[in-house]
DNA sequence: GCCGTTTTCGGCCCGACTGTTTTCAGTCG
């Protein structure tokens, strides 16, 4: 038996609980049974006595055993029986929670949307006691939306959404402070909306000066402390304004930073204290409300270090204190691995590429330009590669405070052979394989091109080793656990390629990897100076896994990576 | 349904908002 199919379950069972109208502290106890479980590093075999895991009592552990003797849960399939399908989708429905929808299928014998969309139109629903005649237009008008609106937006796509509002915030006067918060704080690949907490004593000036300066498609909320948008773009985009006073910024920032379940444990905590956490500051004991000048502030309130956002997940992070300190920081990475230059299809030349890379502080990177079997993006030709190569040299012979090597980011072929000679790859300090065409091959024959490129001795490191990209495409599917057996067996680096269109590896990947003890180098894949920037993400999408920092390839020095790239020379 | 270094019963994180009410339930983040 599966782990994730006794998740699921779980879950699954919470879910018809709450469409049953059930008690919401029983409906949680499935969630958070569910979660436990989940958060839990043991398989199941190793796990002896599963009621001793805090949040598994009698009645979820009878289930965990149902599953594990006949392989399915009686008690789901008596919801299943009990409860219509049709209901589920319904509780995406903005204002239909669990209650609400118990009363219409008992009272109505709404069953699915179609059945509810007749009951609005017949005027059976305001009807109901609880219900009211802006109810049922409002569901009405949700029920055909449903599905027309992408639920959740990937993080490439909000982050040019996050640089405008940043802009536009910080011309406004009346603004003190302001900060994303949320999911997109986190650095989750995907986020449902956008949130901001601003911090001002004019709370309708900037109200005004924020309605005013964005493309607005509609105006959810407008109030004091709240406005509530949906931006007009390709894909609209759903943004939360939360406007505080300067005192209760930092307080605010960590409450719609989340996450949920991270609140949550804080709460717990300062309950036990005594004390009671909300957006506006700690409640003390004695009836007065404190309030931080910043979450580091807040944070030590409770004894605790500063906890970054991305990992504010399980609640679990709370006892994970001491590994806090070795959590990889942007101050850490002194290199970038993977940059391309107008050589092939980047946008700046090598020189304007390494001095960005000098403002960055780094010590050491490596331009990588395409090979040649990828025309399309100018691919360099070993007599075009011969060429750079004096560039690079000029360039490192007056720029002293940084060392820039030769690389290339190489083709692996459909035909499972390399772009480029041993001989060529030889002469080059770093060497980078990357599969960019013909994803639709069979996984077998997709192993093969990266068994070829990793088992090639003059082969560093294997880049964005699936080929996804975040919320659009899967990529050409490799066995990711197998890679990272050769990975480890070979001795080559896999790459955490930081634009966020890739974020590949992705965290499940990146945990395996440190399983392994592979190397992991953290890159921009920069086409231009200005997509630098990436590794800011990137190195706080590491943080997500607690990605030590000893594996992590651009935190060595200089001395450290010359010594490694050059050990089978 | 789960839990207990004040508890085996009575709580379970907190507050805003909305629409329904006439003091509050349900939903949401």
């Amino acid at each position: 038996m599966n782990k994730k199919v006794i998740i699921r379950t779980l879950e699954k069972i919470a879910l018809y609980l709450e469409l049953q109208g059930e008690n919401s502290f029983k409906v949680s106890a499935f969630r958070k049974a569910a979660a436990a479980l989940e958060t839990d590093e043991r398989s199941l075999s190793e796990i002896e006595d599963i009621t001793a895991i805090k949040g598994i009592g009698k009645g979820t552990a009878a289930v965990i055993e149902d599953l594990l003797q006949n392989g399915q849960s009686a008690v789901l399939q008596e919801l299943e029986q009990a409860v219509p399908k049709g209901l589920i989708p319904l509780m995406k429905v903005p204002g239909l929670g669990g209650k609400k929808l118990a009363k219409l299928y008992q009272e109505l014998g709404v069953t699915d949307v179609d059945s509810l969309l007749q009951a609005c139109e017949a005027g059976q629903v305001q009807a109901l006691a609880g219900f009211g005649a802006k109810t049922e237009e409002k569901i009405k008008k949700e029920l055909m939306n449903l599905g027309s609106r992408a639920e959740r937006l990937p993080i490439w796509q909000l982050e040019s959404v996050v640089l405008e509002i940043n802009e536009v915030l910080a011309k406004i006067v009346e603004v003190e402070r302001f900060s994303v918060a949320g999911s997109f704080r986190r650095t989750n690949e995907t986020s449902k909306d956008v949130d901001f907490i601003v911090a001002t004593t004019a709370p309708e000036a900037v109200r005004e000066a924020i309605l005013s300066q964005l493309v607005i498609l509609e105006i959810v909320a407008a109030g004091d402390t709240k406005v509530s948008v949906v931006l007009d773009r390709d894909e609209p985009v759903s943004v939360d304004f939360r406007l505080v006073t300067l005192s209760e910024y930092a307080t605010a920032l960590h409450h719609f930073t989340g996450s949920k379940d991270h609140n949550v444990r804080m709460r717990q905590l300062a309950k036990a204290q005594g004390k009671k956490i909300s957006e506006y500051g700690v409640e003390q004991p004695d009836g007065t409300m404190m309030t931080f000048a910043s979450e580091q502030d807040f944070f030590a309130h409770f004894d605790l270090p500063f906890i970054p956002p991305t990992v504010r997940e399980s609640g679990k992070e709370l006892e994970r204190l001491e590994e806090l300190q070795q959590l990889v920081q942007l101050d850490d990475i002194i290199s970038d691995l993977h940059l391309h230059t107008t050589w092939s299809d980047g946008a700046h030349s090598v020189a304007e590429m390494g001095h960005a890379l000098i403002e960055k502080g780094y010590q050491y990177a490596v331009i990588t330009d395409h090979s040649q079997y990828l025309k399309v993006a100018n691919g360099l030709t070993p007599e075009r590669l011969a060429k750079q190569k004096v560039e690079i040299e000029q360039f490192n012979a007056q720029q002293l405070s940084i060392r820039l090597f030769r690389g290339t980011e190489m083709d692996i072929l459909p035909d499972a052979t390399l772009d480029f000679s041993d001989e060529m790859l030889h002469e080059l300090d770093f060497v980078i394989a990357s599969i960019h065409s013909s994803f639709t091959q069979s996984q077998e024959k997709i192993m093969e091109r990266l068994y070829t490129a990793i088992t090639n001795p003059y082969v560093h490191m294997i880049a964005h080793p699936t080929g996804r990209i975040v919320g659009q495409r899967g990529g050409y599917n490799p066995d990711i656990p197998q890679l990272i057996e050769w990975a480890a067996e070979h001795g080559k680096i896999l790459e955490l390629n930081a634009n966020p269109y890739r974020l590949d590896l992705c965290t499940e990947h990146l945990q395996l990897a440190m399983e392994k003890n592979v190397p992991i180098a953290i890159n921009t894949d920069a086409h231009a100076v200005e997509h630098l920037r990436f590794m800011d993400i990137g190195v706080q999408y590491a943080q997500k896994v607690w990605l030590k920092k000893e594996l992590i390839v651009n935190t060595w020095t200089l001395a450290q990576f010359e010594a490694w790239i050059r050990r089978n020379k």
